[in-house]
RNA sequence: GGGGGAAUUCCCGAGUGGCCAAAGGGGGCAGACUGUAAAUCUGUUGUCAGUGACUUCGGUGGUCCGAAUCCACCUUCCCCCA
C-alpha cells in the first residue's frame, strides 16, 4: 500500500496506492475544509495545478451541509466531483482552534457550533461515523490538538485520552467499512501523535500508537506549528521519527511554510497540509522559488512581469503582477482565485521538485540550494 | 431680485471657545497569517524633529489670554420665494 522507493538521509521518496489513485510522496495536500478550496477554485482547477490529494474537514462538513446529506448524495467524491484521494481531518484541530467553544470529556468534545451555537457532540465514534459517511480515502483519528505552551500533566493526560480514543477509532473504522452501504469500504485510518513539546510524552505516545501499526495506514505528527518555534518543531520531529514505523507514511499536520516542509522532508516526513498557501494567497501574499512577496505592495503597481517568471500556473501564464494587484485593489474575486491557483501550484510543484531531487539522489543539494531563499522576501 | 443653509485634514463626515493635528468611515501605505470561525486581523496615514515644535478646518480682517468653533466682509455651492 505504501512503499519507500528511495532514501537519502532521513528523507524518503515514497508511493502510496489507494482506491482513489496513487499518491507520490513527499506530497502536499491541498486544503478545502468545506469541500472547496477557498477562492473559487474548482476540482477541475485542482487537476490543472497538480493537486494529488484534497483535504476536507469532518467538523465543518458535519455542520454544513451535513455528512448524512453528503452520503445521500453519493459520498464526498461524487458530491464535489473529485475522483482522487481525499483525506478528512477528524475535528481534532477544532478542539484547538475552537477552544473557547468546547468542553472536553472522556467520551469526546462538546462544541457550541461556531455558526449558531447549537450543541454538537463529537467523540472518536462520532468522528469516524461522519468520516465514513463522507467516504474519504483516508480518515484521521479523533485527537486533541494541544495548545502551546501546555502543562506537562495536562499534555500527558490528553495524550493518554487520545490513545484511548484511537483504539475506538480503529474499531469504528473496521465496523463502518464492513457496513453494506459503506461509501468507501476501504477507508484507511491514520493515527496522530501528540505530546506538545515534551520529548518524553512525544516518544511514549508515539510508541503507544505504533502498537496499532497493523490497523493504521499512516502516522501523523499533530500539535505542531501551534506557537512553538521552528527549531522546537524540527526537534520534535527528530525525537519522534525513530519510533514511527518505517513502512508507513508520516504526516506532519498543518505544516507549513516552504522552508518548514523542506526541513521536515529532510527529517523523514512524507505528507503535509497547510492553509498557508491558500489563505496567504487570498491576502495577496505569494510564494515563489525566489522567496515570498506581497502583491499588494505599491512597487508592483506597474510591474508587467508574471508573479514568477517561468511559472506555468494559470495566473503566471496569462497575467501580470500589475493586473492581479489591480484585481486585489478592486476587490475582484478573480484576483484571489489567480493567487490561490498560483500558491497551490507552487506548493505542488515544490513537492514535485523535492521528489525529483530524491529520485536523483540530490535532495541534500536541493535543500542547501533552496532553504534560505525560500524563507526570504523576494528581492526584485 | 428677496430669504435661508453650507464650506473641516486624499474623499465622505463628526466637531459650535481651551481636554483639537481634529471622532468615525472610506481610500492609501505597510505588516501578520502554519490539521481554515480568516475575501480576515493589526499598525499607520499634516510636516519636521521623535516625552517637543511648526503649519492646517473656503479667503481676508477682527474679538479674545486662547478660534475649526464668535463677529464683519468676500468667494463658491445648495434650497425656497418672485
Amino acid at each position: 500500500m505504501f512503499k519507500v522507493l528511495k532514501k537519502e538521509g532521513f528523507a524518503r521518496r515514497g508511493r502510496m496506492e489507494t482506491v482513489h489513485g496513487t499518491i507520490e510522496t513527499p506530497v502536499f495536500m491541498n486544503v478545502g475544509t468545506s469541500a472547496a478550496i477557498k477562492g473559487a477554485v474548482s476540482t477541475d482547477d485542482l487537476k490543472e495545478i497538480k493537486c494529488q490529494v484534497e483535504l476536507s474537514n469532518t467538523y465543518h462538513l458535519h455542520i454544513r451541509p451535513g455528512d448524512e446529506l453528503i452520503k445521500d448524495m453519493g459520498g464526498l467524491h461524487k458530491f464535489f466531483n473529485w475522483s482522487g484521494p481525499v483525506l478528512t481531518d477528524s475535528g481534532g484541530f477544532q478542539v484547538f482552534s475552537l477552544a473557547t467553544l468546547r468542553k472536553i470529556s472522556e467520551e469526546g468534545v462538546h462544541f457550541a457550533s461556531h455558526m449558531d451555537g447549537k450543541r454538537i457532540f463529537m467523540g472518536p465514534k462520532e468522528s469516524m461515523k461522519i468520516q465514513a459517511n463522507l467516504g474519504s480515502t483516508i480518515a484521521m483519528a479523533f485527537d486533541e490538538c494541544i495548545a502551546n505552551p501546555a502543562e506537562f500533566n495536562y499534555a500527558r493526560n490528553s495524550c493518554a485520552r487520545t490513545t484511548r480514543w484511537l483504539k475506538i477509532c480503529i474499531d469504528e473504522v473496521k465496523k463502518n467499512n464492513q457496513m453494506e452501504d459503506a461509501v468507501n469500504p476501504n477507508q484507511l485510518l491514520f493515527g496522530i501523535n501528540q505530546g506538545s513539546t515534551f520529548e518524553k510524552l512525544r516518544i511514549d505516545h508515539m510508541k503507544s500508537i505504533a502498537e496499532y501499526r497493523d490497523d493504521l495506514a499512516g502516522f501523523a505528527i499533530g500539535g505542531l506549528a501551534v506557537g512553538e518555534s521552528a527549531e522546537e518543531m524540527y526537534h520534535t520531529i527528530e525525537v519522534v521519527e525513530p519510533y514511527m514505523p518505517e513502512d508507513k507514511p508520516r504526516y506532519l499536520m498543518g505544516v507549513g511554510t516552504p522552508g518548514n516542509i523542506l526541513n521536515a522532508v529532510r527529517r523523514g516526513v512524507d505528507f503535509f497540509d497547510c492553509v498557508m498557501p491558500s489563505r496567504n494567497a487570498r491576502h495577496g501574499n505569494l510564494f515563489t522559488s525566489k522567496g515570498f512577496m506581497n502583491l499588494n505592495n505599491e512597487k508592483y503597481a506597474k510591474d508587467p512581469r508574471p508573479i514568477e517568471e517561468g511559472c506555468q500556473c494559470p495566473a503566471c501564464r496569462s497575467y501580470s503582477r500589475s493586473y492581479i494587484r489591480h484585481l486585489f485593489k478592486a476587490r475582484e474575486l478573480l484576483g484571489m482565485r489567480l493567487c490561490v491557483l498560483h500558491n497551490l501550484y507552487f506548493y505542488n510543484v515544490l513537492m514535485e521538485r523535492i521528489r525529483e531531487a530524491l529520485d536523483e539522489g540530490r535532495f541534500e543539494q536541493f535543500y542547501n540550494e533552496n532553504i534560505e531563499i525560500l524563507e526570504s522576501r523576494l528581492q526584485d
